[in-house]
DNA sequence: AAAATAATTTAGTCATGGCTAAATTATTAG
DNA sequence: CTAATAATTTAGCCATGACTAAATTATTTT
């Protein structure tokens, strides 16, 4: 009987989709459209491929994403949505891999990429739980909410801190899982607090103190590492 | 430059092959082939295809399945390796989801049965350990070993035991979530002591003491209900 | 502004894994 | 043993999502 009741679950989308959209998100956080060639490198598929599937997407109704040849592409609010139910999969998955299985957070990316297009959202909901629906994944990324918004992002770079400035460190964005072990070697991890003991205005480096530890760290990773605001 | 070093890791078996060599282990393990309509039940896909997958699976190199015409299909010993890695997956997966995150051993299996086919052996070895190398999973089936390997059975159906018999509930063969859940109710459950107080020896039904509470039981359910071995 | 280069799109192909309809082979009933 | 039925296979089709090669459009350089 219950089955007459059943919901005519609408189709999710595929894996190709989901991960054309959550790289769509990424790359338009800056707020230009995403380009083509960008998309096919990130997702490591053919500029052709990409151009195939974008127009598919822009021609789903409701559209998934925006799109004028040669323009680049943004996400509709629905792709938006769509989005960010991957990446608060992804996040908390992360997050939950970390806790209960001792995972470290710079080796569990992958398996959270495979495993974010096929949990359910009662797992979902059962991990935000069990984790007490945690703000920031181990990275220190901001995790989406329950009704597919993004949390206020009130970190500062810290790359904007000077002489005698110090905050605790909410977000390591590491391009490579190879920059991400050396700055775990140097203490740079999220919850950790971090000093800035001298500033060059000519090259922008930070002395920094962490854990007892000084380092001298240019932009390339100052703009990379997030402080809560003050 | 471990770039350079990196294993060309064979590429798995796809999802649906997985799920095909998953089932026919399952039909194959009264000794007899599996049957191309059989298989089409148990996938929910129509006997052409199956036709079509197994020609495919007889092909590979090395064959996955021995196929003859209109005779059914049986796993060759690659085959049965690579179903017994799905069915690890998927058990040491029902025992992780029900002992860390509180699913009912009777509502895990839709789960399982999409996280089977992504997690890496890492993520496999890291529930094994944690859970301490289970021998069953929530539902009393044998988990296979990490040498991809089932271990022997020891159980006998509740079905074998007569008047004044008793034994520990290893295991719960329930075709469908509906009959599980009554089992649950009646305390039907893995682990659980029975005692069998009458035997009916022209319907066999047995007359069992569980928990306190009494049942009679026919064959269609005491021969789905393993217990502990003498 | 024209030429060279880079980015993007189109057109056409392929593999996977479903499907239906029709043909074939097995099995069962009479 | 033959006819009816059931099971299985073949043939041909479709959607998805990749690919290459060629064409087109944008962007830089000179």
């Amino acid at each position: 009987m219950a089955k007459l009741l059943e919901t005519p679950t609408p189709p999710r989308p595929s894996t190709s989709i989901q991960d054309y959209l959550k790289r769509i998100y990424e790359l338009t956080e800056n707020g230009q459209p995403a380009s083509t060639n960008d998309l096919a490198r990130e997702l490591n598929v053919k500029p052709a491929s990409v151009t195939g599937m974008i127009q598919k997407l822009a021609a789903e109704k409701p559209a998934l994403v925006a799109y004028q040849k040669h323009q680049g592409v943004t996400l509709t609010p629905a792709g938006k949505t769509a989005a960010l139910e991957v990446i608060r999969h992804h996040r908390l998955l992360e997050t939950w891999l970390v806790q209960t299985l001792g995972y470290s957070w710079d080796e569990v990316h992958e398996e959270a990429e495979r495993l974010e297009h096929v949990i359910s959202e009662d797992f979902e909901n059962r991990i935000a739980a069990a984790l007490g629906h945690p703000l920031r994944d181990p990275h220190g990324e901001l995790i989406p909410t329950a009704d597919l918004t993004m949390p206020l992002d009130e970190s500062i770079p810290l790359s904007a801190l000077r002489k005698d400035q110090s905050g605790k460190i909410l977000c390591v964005k590491a391009p490579d899982s190879g920059l991400l072990r050396h700055l775990t070697q140097l203490g740079l991890t999220p919850n950790t607090f971090i000093e800035v003991t001298d500033y060059s205005p000519y090259d922008h480096n930070l002395t920094v103190k962490v854990k007892d530890k000084t380092h001298v760290l240019g932009l390339n990773i100052t703009s990379k590492i997030l402080i809560e605001g003050k």
